[in-house]
This record gives C-alpha cells, structure tokens and sequence, in this order.
RNA sequence: GUGGUCGUAGCUCAGCUGGUUAGAGCGUCAGGUUGUGGCCCUGAAGGCCGGGGGUUCAAGUCCCCUCGAUCACCCCA
C-alpha cells in the first residue's frame, strides 16, 4: 500500500479515462458554442462571501464549504458550484446583454464521499444572463438535454417546476410550514429538523414515513403569481415546439435557495443510486443583485460530469474513444534511429509512438501492436547501412523495405 | 455529519470451523535457435493479507481502534 494516496472524495483520472473526459469536454463546448455560448474560466476559489450569497439555508453553504484563512488573512473558500463565480464576474466586467457564457471545471464540496459524490467533482454548465424571456428557459433546458441524446443517454428524464417569485415562494413557504406543522406528529424526527431550518426542503424527503405526508402537501402552483404562471406556461410551450418531453412535478425544489420561476432537474433513470441527477438549474432572479449589481434575471444549469459518465456506463454509451496512433518506430540499433524518424514524422502531422530501453525487436514489436499503430517502421542493423526503413502493415503483416528519404513521401499514401 | 457492509499481488478475486514457506486468472517482464506483433507454450518479478493494538502456543482468518471505499439517510451534479 503506497504511503500516500488520494484524499476521501478525489481521485485520479487516468488514461483511458482521461481520454473519455476531453472527448465529454470537447462535445459539450461545441454544443455550447453552436448555442451562442462563450466560454469563461473563474478562478477556483474566491472570497467566502461571494458563496455565501447562495443562500442561508443552503446546505452548500452552511455545511459543505470548503473553505480556510489564506496566508494574507482572506476568509477564501473553493467554488462549491459556478453560478455564483459567474455572477460574481458579471458584477465585476458588466459585459452587454443578454451575456450568455459556458464552464467546465472542477468544484469542491465538503461532504461524505461516495459512488458519484465526490468532494472534488467537474461539472459543465451554460449560463444566461440579462433576459427574461421564457423561450430562452426553453432553449436553455433543450441544450442541455439534446447534449444527453447526443451522448446516447435513452433514460434521461426531464422534471420541472416553477418555484414563483420572489413574493410567491415566501407566501408558499408560509402555507407550507403550517401545513407540515399541522401534521408534525407523523413527520420523521429528521423531517422536523428540516422544516425548522427549510420548510421546502421537506418535500424532498425520501423516508417512507413521510411519504403521505408530502404527497397531501399543497401545490405551490396555487400561490404563484400570473407573471409567473404565464411565464411558465410559456417555457412548457417552448419545451414543446423544441420537441423536449418533460414531466412536471410541483415538489421539486432544488437545494439551492437562490432560484425562483423555473426549475428543472436531469434525472438518469437507469442509475439505480440515490446520486441518480445527472443535471439540474433554473432561474436566479436576484442573485446578481445580491452579489452588488443591477437586478439582472439569469437562468442556467449544471451538469455533473462524473454521474452522467456514471449513466454512459450504466447505458453502454459514449465509451472511451479508442487510442489512434499512426506510427510506431522500432529500432535495434541503439536508439538514434528512432529518435531521428519519429522526429520528423511528428514534425509533419504524425502521431508516432517508440520504444525505449534498446529492448529486443520481438519485444518492441509488442509494445507496436499494443500501441495500436496502424503502421510499423523497422530499422535493424541492415536497414541502417543501407539507410532504408520497413513499412509494415500492422493489419495483414505486409511490409516492404523502401529508402529513408522517400519515408514522408511514402507514408502519405497510408494517411491521407 | 449518522447508521450498515466491505478492505488479500497493478486489476478481478480464492483462501473451509484460526495451524506448516498466502494462491489463481488477467496484466507486466523475459524466453520458445538463425532480426518482426496479434494465438499458443515456458519461466520470472510482484503481497509486513489497508494501518495500529489486543486475545491465543499460533491470526489473512476472532475482538477493539483507526484510515479508506461502498450503501442508505442527508445533500446534490
């Protein structure tokens, strides 16, 4: 057992792995761009207080953050998530309207690790700032869903809600909390912790004993306001002619308490864990302000780059692109041949793999078919007095010798 | 943070009711005569059995603590 290893909630991602990751990556940037998204990289951690804007109750905040006292007394805290970063940096650029900006990165939570929650975990998101407008929800949820589809994920779900105002979710939050006292002698003893602290958050519960309870709940659709009520009408009608299926579900509330008017939440159906959201956003009306800026809405959402992997595997798709080596050199004579060739091959587009070490050719034409090399180049001992090289074809093993100089030449007939 | 389960070679795992030098498959490395891979064969390297303490004549096998993973709650991506 090594002395050190990594800390509870990280790990290393190795290669094919890593590979697997940048093609993630890559796909959701192109996604974004395609959508009139730019990209924006925040710093990774910030001023605590930048975080704490995400709310009071927030679990994120209160419970998880990761933060300490940098070397110049600054209360600093990791990112827990990118929303705020991104807000943080709105306030601080003021970019023109509507400012539409994609991320991928990493953010840190100090919580109990396990299978899909770690404490360091990536996530890509979009967010869009400056605009009311419902259609803009409809687009942004069908982003991110049709980037699913296009992963090959089948078992996505889409569920979402309207949270109101910021006036509407006090009055529900009040109609609530009375409701769930009223009925505090059959909630869980956790139950009751929860609505002292979060009255929503009880709809969240997942223990059998509460069930009747939260499902006898009133709707908050009752108390949104008709700003509200036709704005998210008209989101469910842009899912609609965006061809997004959805399922509205009144008790989804979502942990972070900055949101207000839509929210919506990605579920992986075929991850059989409690860690089966793979997405989730919605409005943030009002935490730009909170942050020091002008009232400016924004909506966006999150992707757990981790669990959506997780759901790839549980589906069979999106597997790990397969290593694509063009050349592989091998050479007996010392070394200096190999690395002259692959030199200039590289030079000229290619994608070269060798061997080290001087090991013997039967051992260095193993390491060439592990390699995946299309193609291998030999030089021994005669191919070096006569300054040729063998073209084999890792394929049918044909090979044939032809002179160094023409190599470039020749090897664009096999790669073109 | 609370509770349950688990922790043996790089990986996946065997090790019966505690008892001689801890095993297999895969992987790695080296060979299988005259310079060449994928199949096959042979051999080798690699484990203070997560760590610490205890019970016992004797512990990978039992007990306690600790670290880690994992499952549920919690939370959320």
């Amino acid at each position: 057992m090594a002395e050190f290893q990594t800390s509870p909630g990280t790990r290393d991602i190795l290669h094919p792995d890593s590979a697997r990751w940048r093609a993630f990556t890559a796909r959701f940037s192109d996604a974004a761009e395609a959508a009139g998204f730019h990209q924006i990289i925040p710093p990774m951690f910030e001023d605590l207080g930048v975080f704490q804007r995400l709310g009071e109750v927030t679990d994120v905040v209160t419970k998880e953050m990761y933060d300490f006292m940098d070397k110049g007394g600054r209360h600093v805290a990791l990112r827990p998530e990118h929303t705020a970063s991104v807000c943080r940096a709105f306030v601080q650029h003021r970019p023109t309207l509507p400012w539409l900006v994609w991320y991928a990165g990493p953010n840190f939570r100090y919580e109990k690790a396990q299978h899909g929650r770690y404490r360091q975990f990536d996530q890509v998101g979009v967010e869009a700032l400056g605009s009311n407008d419902p259609w803009l929800d409809a687009e942004v949820i069908a982003l991110g869903w049709n980037f699913f589809a296009g992963l090959g994920l089948r078992d996505v779900k889409l569920v979402i809600n309207s949270l109101g105002d910021d006036g509407d979710r006090e009055r529900y939050v009040e109609i609530l909390r009375s409701y769930l006292s009223a009925n505090s002698g059959d909630l869980s003893k956790e139950s009751l912790e929860t609505l002292a602290r979060n009255p929503l958050r009880v709809l969240d519960s997942k223990r059998d004993q509460d069930a009747a309870i939260v499902a006898g709940a009133p709707s908050i659709r009752e108390s949104l306001s008709d700003a509200a009520k036709e704005h998210f009408a008209t989101v469910l009608e842009g899912l609609d002619t965006l061809g997004v299926p959805f399922t509205v579900n009144d008790r989804l509330v979502r942990g972070l308490d900055y949101y207000r008017r839509t929210t919506f939440e990605y579920v992986s159906t075929a991850l059989d864990s409690a860690q089966n959201a793979i997405g989730g956003g919605g409005r943030y009306d009002g935490l730009v302000e909170d942050l020091g800026g002008p009232a400016t809405p924004g909506i966006g959402f999150a992707l757990g780059l981790d669990r959506t992997l997780l759901a790839c595997d549980a589906e069979g798709v999106f597997a790990a692109p397969t290593d694509s080596t063009d050349l592989f050199v091998v050479d007996t004579t010392g070394g200096a041949n190999a690395t002259a060739i692959a030199a200039a091959l590289r030079n000229v587009g290619h994608s070269v793999a060798r061997a080290y070490d001087s090991r013997s050719m039967k051992s260095q034409m193993k390491q060439a078919d592990k390699s995946g090399a299309k193609v291998t180049l030999i030089v021994g001992e005669s191919e070096a007095e006569t300054n040729t090289v063998i073209v084999r074809s890792m394929v049918d093993g044909t090979q044939r010798t032809i002179a160094r100089d023409s190599l470039i030449e020749e090897l664009k007939k096999e790669f073109k």
